[in-house]
DNA sequence: CTGAAAGCGCTTACAG
DNA sequence: CTGAAAGCGCTTACAG
């Protein structure tokens, strides 16, 4: 008799298996395995080789992960544990960038979110392990120093956007100094001696490091620093950085020997000095030069002129931290590594 | 001289298994798997179940997910792939209501980026399928309407915030057509009677659908719409949107008998009426009311005063989307979920 | 009330 | 060169 005719509906049959393949390939299962998997030290017949191939095509057949994982006794997966993952687009990025850099090899991520609450965490961790996750990425939207994570201490991990006191725990963070650094060196380059920089009072990796940043630019080129030069301001007022950088740059704006260059802490204050500067009748950059930090990009591209500003790495942050991850799955000691901040050119100075 | 760096881990001896908690236990692994699960046929005497609690406490053992699954033949994994993950603020809230809702019900997500490749779609939903995922979500970052994906019609799926021209697929959008009318008639509410309509030209969902619920809202309050009050702009011009609001909203600022209020497609439209009606002295909403849509923080947040915005309700749309896809693992048809917009009210009308 | 056994889909020595 | 068997960690009838 012939086959049935197969049935119209999509029905999908039912999901072929390895099984299926070696009765159809007239083989065992086994050696569909070999040939599967190419195994190295298994010497398999061309003709066989190739009536399972075939086998596997006819059925369309794909192996279950999850089998493969249980018999092999390792998946492939990479957890990843937000705080938050995706409020600003900034913390999405890195989760793009570990997506693409685990798909490389071969890795799927589980994504948790949890809104920074423990409870949360500690779960979102366990079911990372209970589903075998090679190891976990413990990520917060904004840079900053977090409590050592209890959970993630016997599981391969590593802390991303943030990073612990522990000496154990490493961590990929953006090199904030360097950052700092590079947006002072390139308003040094311009010809700029009189800059200024208004900073924010918080106290926060990106705070400190970028004032250092800054300083250390200005002590290469020779600049003595002057402290008149140097603001902080605080963002929680009403109106945030944009307020606040607005009146702090009018201040400035309005001196004797105003500053011909500035660079502010981040976007939202920049926007804040582009309005003083405008109410001045400054132009940008002629009068003065104005660089950002963040590069935010409905500010940063939307504002005229367009703002040069420092952006955090955040795809590449991603990207490393799988790599550490993978890396340092059969230990490794703890650490820091810092991930430059490229400048991002427009046209404000 | 001693290594500076501990070890990562304390060798944790090696995970313990459901064998491991039977020997503790002094029961089969048969006894262990049904206290655990508390399987409801299943007697079993209080002391024994006693022992078994205890010895997977004693020992701090979990199950592990992956063979579970596999036993039960049905995993908890959703997938979900999106053609971008975050590039926005706006596509990670779907990510977020979905985890949260998958969470709820006891999923876990399998994220994959895609950036619209084919190929990497194709691949992503090869993974899911491999992992077992229970169903895919697919989708995209911005409401639009796309070709049906051929390697989703055999898998239970959901289209989130798209839609495809086949009557099988379900999908779960935005109202844009209520969030016009939403608009329109929060505006009419105020008592304007001449309420413009700055839309784009674009050919999507989203200027359709808003201009239809801004006409509605008009014809439901006995308002004959006024042709002359509705633009289309170009975004794709130098500038985009704020560039051409900014010009188009002179225009109409400067008429003999200006509109009262101003509908604004999106927040970076209202962005450029701002500036117009500030340099003509306007102020807002004594003179000009204003409301934008789709909420971006960033802009709507930070205009003086703040914006009054129509939001596009991302977070919701990723929760009913697992819901969807969960009620409908076992088949049902074809359709589209509209999501309402809620208003952000702040300070412009 | 509880255990022995078969099975989920795969892999990997081990024979032959 | 290839198959039978044991095993990965769990679940679920089926006996008793």
């Amino acid at each position: 008799m012939t086959d049935p005719t197969p049935p119209l509906t999509d029905k999908p049959s039912r999901i072929s298996t390895m099984k299926d393949v070696a009765e159809r390939a007239g083989v065992s299962v086994a050696t569909v395995s070999l040939v599967i998997n190419d195994s190295k030290n298994a010497r398999i017949g061309a003709k066989t080789r190739q009536r399972v191939h075939d086998a596997v095509d006819a059925l369309g057949y794909r192996p279950n992960a999850l089998a493969q994982s249980l018999a092999n006794n390792q998946s492939r997966f990479i957890g990843m544990v937000a705080d938050a993952i995706a409020t600003l687009p900034f913390a999405g990025e890195i989760l793009r960038g570990a997506q693409d850099e685990a798909w490389k090899n071969g890795y799927v991520l589980l994504v948790a979110n949890t809104d920074d609450i423990p409870e949360r965490t500690k779960d979102a961790i366990s079911m990372m392990n209970d589903h075998q996750a090679v190891g976990v990425l413990y990520s917060t939207w904004y840079h900053r120093q977090v409590e050592p994570v209890k959970d993630l201490e016997r599981t391969p991990a590593v802390y991303v956007n943030c990073y612990s006191d522990s000496p154990r725990d490493y961590s990929i963070v953006p090199d904030e100094f360097q950052g700092g650094a590079l947006a002072t060196r390139m308003l040094l380059e311009h010809g700029h001696r009189r800059v200024a920089f208004i900073n924010s009072t918080e106290d926060a990796p990106s705070t400190v490091g970028r004032e250092k940043g800054y300083r250390s630019a200005l002590a290469d080129a020779g600049i003595p620093c002057d402290d008149s030069l140097v603001h902080r301001i605080f963002p929680d007022a009403v109106g945030g950085f944009q307020e606040a950088g607005y009146s702090i740059a009018g201040e400035l704006l309005d001196r004797d020997k105003p500053p011909t260059a500035v660079f502010c802490y981040n976007d939202r204050v920049a926007m804040g000095l582009y309005e003083a500067a405008k109410e001045r009748g400054l132009r940008i950059p002629e009068d003065i030069a104005i660089i950002g930090f963040d590069d935010q990009e409905v500010i940063a591209a939307h504002l005229r002129p367009g703002l040069t500003s420092i952006a955090l790495p955040h795809h590449e942050i991603g990207v490393r931290a799988v790599r550490a991850l993978l890396s340092r799955i059969d230990g490794g000691g703890g650490g820091i590594e810092y991930v430059p901040c490229p400048a991002v050119i427009r046209y404000s100075i």
